[in-house]
DNA sequence: TTGTAAGCGTTATCAG
DNA sequence: CTGATAACGCTTACAA
């Protein structure tokens, strides 16, 4: 039994190989009798299509590519659960494009669609990787979470924003006037969307904020860890720290507690995204959740409206974030 | 510009089209003048190799499938950056197989590789995802963490069962002698063998446990959690409590807050992976260690060279776990 | 309603 | 070293 076809099947049922064809996609255009005998034939040969040809006549391979730092990342991952969902449904497999934060990966990713293994991508990156911008040679693309900025590529996300002046008005709010923050890469829109917001609450609090109370990190756990340090080192300490996603400030916190500082006594802080350890941590973590499981199906689902031709009506899709107060916030010690 | 193929490069060129193929996959077999002369027309006509006409010609995708419960958990999460390294060395794109623990999906996804979508499949799951268990008919296949037990699959994971008593034999030492275990499902192979790692290790000390003493989760945070209180409902509360994940273990030590216990002070608590929060836990998790990366990039080696045509000499490779040591567990509180 | 036949883009065999 | 040419498995006008 090596290899059945749709040959084999046709030579079992008695019909043309055309006949059998029809018989799976155009059920209709079949009389009801041969297409019993071909599906009966079918399973008795033990037939699966082979989807390569398929693909290859049509031009279509049913997959989507997803290019993505790092699909370990709490954040990231959820994405994917929520991409993968819209792509299940709509019969696509997806593809995935674990770049660690390759340009070259994100090319090389990117380059599966004009090789036909994919239909659609789905970018979770700032930069776009392709060489020639001709966004109208473009294959179908939506970007998620980080904006590009191009227009004419749709873009689902927060509005960073107003998310980081959210996050930072709860800590102002709640007395603290010494607020210093972890960003992610500088180079990533959306930190330096955050940071914006968190610029204009300070200044709309009529207070000023140093540049020495801004420090860098990776997104990763560990980074926020040790951006958490650095911080610690100046003379004139913060009372609390933004943290530009939920896993830095796990790192952060737990950074705080190694050198003797109890959150939220010591030092608030606040994180992005609502990852499910969120709520799990101890304090549990004050942050701006997003709705990322969403986010991603959204994009997907736009994915697959260009991919049926539809012009997209819009840009950018902001989706709606939220503040979720937990334990890790509170007014600034006494002096 | 629309399609370009090999024809347009060889007319470019001024060649036949089996020289362009030739001088691509055969670069010896063609005079170095032709070969540059073709390099140069591919790049001038913008040419992108179409992967379907060469899969279907090959009978060989270029993907493998990685069918595994939840992307997000972070333990899988982990798996699957292991095993995307290895397949983009060998030139390998996996697609991603979200089943969220149905049997339904994870057939589903398996039939990709008849379908030729797929030259080979990555199973995370304790059951064979095929109808006629044929052995000798399966496509390439390795099975990853959670045993299917069926001899002529390769299955990689560490000793369940060791790590199972080894984390039992901690506690014990610790002094605790009333110990309570969430287990994931009782349907997945690895659980089991824990939970008898469990057993022997308390019967060896000479103890004997109740079965109200093993409580069920599904491996998440909220499970871990859920059943940790139904855990405090009894009236003769355990000193220890031995998590079968992480995530369960974080989900445990939450809800053993909420109730006003302190970890380790009240109660202790193990898990089992070392997940990247549980470091960052707090208390820092107590667990036994995967080595979550290299079990995800072993199956794809393994998967490899069973795709080179090796036969396997081995079925069953077992990868080292090791006990870390942290802080949420201690002495049992004095009575 | 069913069959014939022409590809889809690539690889591979076999002559020149 | 190079070039016809026949597949690979399927879809789809078009014809019968």
């Amino acid at each position: 039994m090596a290899k059945v076809g749709m040959k084999d099947i046709a030579a079992e049922a008695g019909v043309s190989i055309a006949t059998v064809s029809h018989a799976f996609r155009n059920p209709d255009r079949v009389s009801d009798g041969t297409r019993r005998k071909v599906l009966a034939a079918a399973r008795r040969v033990g037939y699966t299509p082979n989807r390569l040809g398929a693909s290859l006549r049509t031009a279509r391979s049913g997959n989507i590519v997803v290019i993505i730092p790092d699909v370990a990342d709490s954040h990231n991952a959820r994405l994917i659960v929520g991409i993968e969902r819209i792509a299940h449904e709509k019969g696509y497999s997806v593809l995935l494009g674990n770049t660690r934060g390759s340009a070259a990966r994100e090319r090389e990713f990117a380059a599966m669609a004009r090789s036909r293994q994919a239909d659609g991508i789905i970018l979770m990156s700032h930069r776009l990787p392709f060489d020639a911008a001709g966004a109208d040679e473009l294959p179908p693309l939506v970007n998620g979470c980080e904006f590009t900025g191009h227009e004419g590529i749709p873009c689902v996300a927060i509005d960073d924003r107003a998310a980081g002046a959210d996050a930072t008005r709860h800590l102002l709010a709640l007395g603290h006037r010494e607020i210093a923050v972890i960003t992610g890469d500088m180079a990533s829109t959306s930190s330096r969307k955050r940071l914006e917001g968190f610029r204009a609450a300070v200044a709309e609090a009529g207070l000023a904020v140093g540049d020495d109370r801004i420090v860098f990190a990776d997104y990763t756990t560990e980074s926020g860890a040790e951006a958490t340090r650095e911080l610690l080192l100046h003379r004139d300490r913060p009372t609390a720290i933004f943290c530009f996603s939920d896993e830095i400030a796990i790192g952060c916190m737990h950074a705080l507690r190694g050198q003797g500082f109890a959150v939220p006594r010591d030092m608030s802080v606040i994180g992005i995204d609502d990852i499910e350890f969120a709520r799990y941590a101890n304090p549990p973590l004050t942050t701006v959740a997003q709705p990322t499981e969403e986010i991603g199906a959204r994009c997907a689902r736009i994915l697959f409206d260009i991919m049926d031709g539809e012009r997209p009506g819009q840009w950018v899709h902001i989706l709606p974030h939220e503040l979720v107060v937990r334990e890790s916030t509170a007014p600034p010690p006494e002096p």
